[in-house]
DNA sequence: TATTGACAGTTCTAAAATAGAACTTATGGT
DNA sequence: ACCATAAGTTCTATTTTAGAACTGTCAATA
């Protein structure tokens, strides 16, 4: 597969995948989340080669994650910041964070505790149902196709119809 | 880097990455979560090739995401099917397809709709507080160090003192 | 009995991405 | 004049990935 056409395909989390999909992007952007915004501190924070962290910076800019603003002229230079489709990754980078803290943390526990300005209190993220706040799981979804479905799915005749056996039989 | 080390770091963001943090590992999830179990099965649906395809599968048993059970003998074959740790990327998927459907989708509209059988609507995910409800934005969170926080930050001491300010200054 | 096909991989080479270090350009300070 | 800071760019060596072909096991079929 050709990753730049990765964005271009009929599923909304390819084209994030796009976007986000790699090592380093998800890092990046975490330190953008704890405020890193000029490319030597990235560096420093990351230890990503420059080559890799310039072209990341450029991608993430290109796709509208990141916006570029001068903080000083001669010589000119800028700082990147989250633009609003930036900020949204939120829930995203959340719930990876949680994710590791649930099952990969080391005996010394966790690294980072997130306290909610709101309510003043430590909190976990939860994910829940948009219509009725439940809190989601797999096995309570059912999926449709949408307006934007591709015509001729890409699984295979016999993989549809396992998968539709199992999830009739559920 | 090395990629090996990175389920080491003191981050729980960067020891997730180092199980869902490449392009196909979200791909094959994805597909999992739409019941899909079988190795030619996961190679037709994705186009992912078959050495890398049986790389990243056994990556994903190898931290325990994906478990391979038999579904005949002779000759012994095996299906992938996501473990509890594996159902609990759930909240990750799904808020990566969210933000594609508000931020990636093109004219035709989204290419799946989610319905939750719990309360029979067709739903988003959203993210709120564990302990007050309310749902979360990052400038609305607060960073604490927690018990396995490194002592020594690999973020430079100019990076940090900006970031402070910055923060301080919100 | 020989042949075909399904399934789950493994092996091979060429192309692409990444690591690691050095280099460049512009400017300000001592 | 010399050094430091910042944000990259360029270079080669190594690693990863793409793409295709091949292997082994068994069941069903001719």
């Amino acid at each position: 597969m050709k990753w730049d056409t990765l964005e271009e395909e009929p599923c909304s989390l390819a084209r994030t995948v796009a976007v986000i999909g790699d090592r380093w992007s998800l890092l990046i952007l975490r330190e953008c989340f704890l405020r890193i915004r000029r490319f030597d501190d990235f560096q420093a924070s990351l230890g990503i080669t420059r080559h890799l962290l310039a072209d990341r910076l450029k991608k993430l800019v290109r796709f509208g994650v990141l916006r570029k603003i001068p903080y000083q002229e001669a010589p000119k230079r800028y700082e990147y910041i989250l633009t609003q489709k930036g900020l949204d990754l939120y829930p995203i980078i959340m719930s990876i964070v949680h994710w590791g803290n649930i099952h990969m943390v080391d005996a010394r526990g966790r690294p980072l505790l997130h306290e909610h300005k709101t309510c003043g209190k430590m909190f976990d993220p939860v994910m829940v149902c948009s219509e009725c706040g439940e809190p989601l799981s797999a096995k309570a979804v059912h999926v449709h196709p949408g307006p934007g479905a591709r015509k001729s799915s890409p699984v295979h005749a016999s993989a549809r119809e396992r998968a539709k056996r199992a999830a009739e039989s559920t």
